[in-house]
DNA sequence: TAGCTTGTGGTGCGATCGAACCATAATACC
DNA sequence: GGTATTATGGTTCGATCGCACCACAAGCTA
């Protein structure tokens, strides 16, 4: 038989129709067959490469997350050689608004998930960790930036850091439902951080 | 025949059937046939009183926002004759928290809802204004607290609002998953409004 | 008392659900 | 060149879905 396919690519395609179908309708709209005729593909080849639909939903979560992680680290890869605390604190908090359409599907798809992270253990887990990995890179990023002259002593980097990821994560809804701009969301982190990366230090 | 029901009494009951069950398990456990068990009334009083499943959840969420939108009077009015901005801010933030199985249900409601939010417009309609609403009530607060002495000049009261309603909705995210306490959330906005309600104007 | 209106239960229909089953073409291995 | 294995399509089954329809009891109106 045909080895030529291959197998993640065959998830991938499958693990994008739940992701639209997902930000469309929400999980309810995840149905075997919808599924297939969004990817394209025969219903039994669903379960040829999920199973049941609970390996599905939790796959095609877990396929979005690897996603993620990977784009977030192509970003700051980005930001060039040796940049500031400043920019890196940026660029991790700016990586949670929707600004792109990528994003932005990513966040409605993790909207869609919500309620199914409280009750399904398999779920929860895979969606438990990245918040307060995010949040003490924060921390650790404004802590070095006390260090450097750059922050204020007297602020609380781990307070701080927390507020700052909770808000990104706030505004990122606000977006999302078009109660807000992605410029203003913008404007409205570098507020912050122009606030916490002070240059001239007064404390 | 017995006009004795309330009717308003009997869509409430149903409605509290369709949170719990879109508390527990989102909107695609909300089947009429589950709400009739769960309200313990026949599949067909809820044809009766709320027609088709789409209405249905729409009913079920107009009613938690009347809900909402009073219970957060109450709350307000019992801080006491004449409280200060601070402690009005820190009410109106700590209301969007999900400080009590109440009110945690309530925004776990929402989060069951919110994809829906997106593509329904009636849904739509009924959560886009609240948002907003609150925002500028404490721009408001703030601004009042500047010319009152209890909060810095330098600090731009609409972009504080913001963040600490962004930041605010975000933090509930963090503890509906069981990522961070409702101890630490209310420690995370009062280390905010200390900042922003400096007793000592430097500004 | 007759009749209309309102509240309630039960039941049935066509569609769709998740999941299992059966068949089979393509290829790698020997 | 056989043959076991991998990948795919098609189909079917019992359960459940949303919703419409029918029946009827309980009160109000006349």
């Amino acid at each position: 038989m045909p080895r030529q396919v291959d197998h993640d690519q065959r998830r991938r395609q499958i693990a994008e129709a739940v992701w639209r179908l997902a930000t469309r309708g929400g999980l309810e709209d995840v149905t075997l067959r919808q599924v297939a005729t969004e990817a394209e593909v025969s219903a039994r080849l669903l379960q040829y490469y999920f199973g049941t639909r609970d390996q599905l939903l939790l796959g095609a979560l877990e396929i979005l997350n690897a996603d993620a992680e990977q784009r977030a680290r192509e970003r700051l890869a980005m930001l060039g050689e040796a940049p500031g605390m400043h920019a890196i604190v940026r660029g991790v908090l700016l990586e949670l608004l929707p600004l792109d359409e990528e994003r932005r599907n990513r966040h409605l798809v993790y909207a869609a998930y919500f309620v199914r992270f409280l009750s399904d253990p398999a779920l929860a887990k895979v969606a438990r960790d990245a918040p307060h990995a995010l949040e003490n890179l924060v921390a650790g990023l404004i802590a070095q930036g006390q260090e450097l002259g750059q922050v204020p002593r007297d602020i609380d980097a781990a307070a701080e850091a927390a507020f700052l990821v909770s808000g990104a994560e706030g505004i990122q809804t606000a977006v999302l439902l078009g109660q807000r701009t992605p410029e203003e969301a913008v404007a409205l982190i570098d507020h912050q951080l122009a606030r916490i990366f002070a240059a001239t230090t007064r404390g």
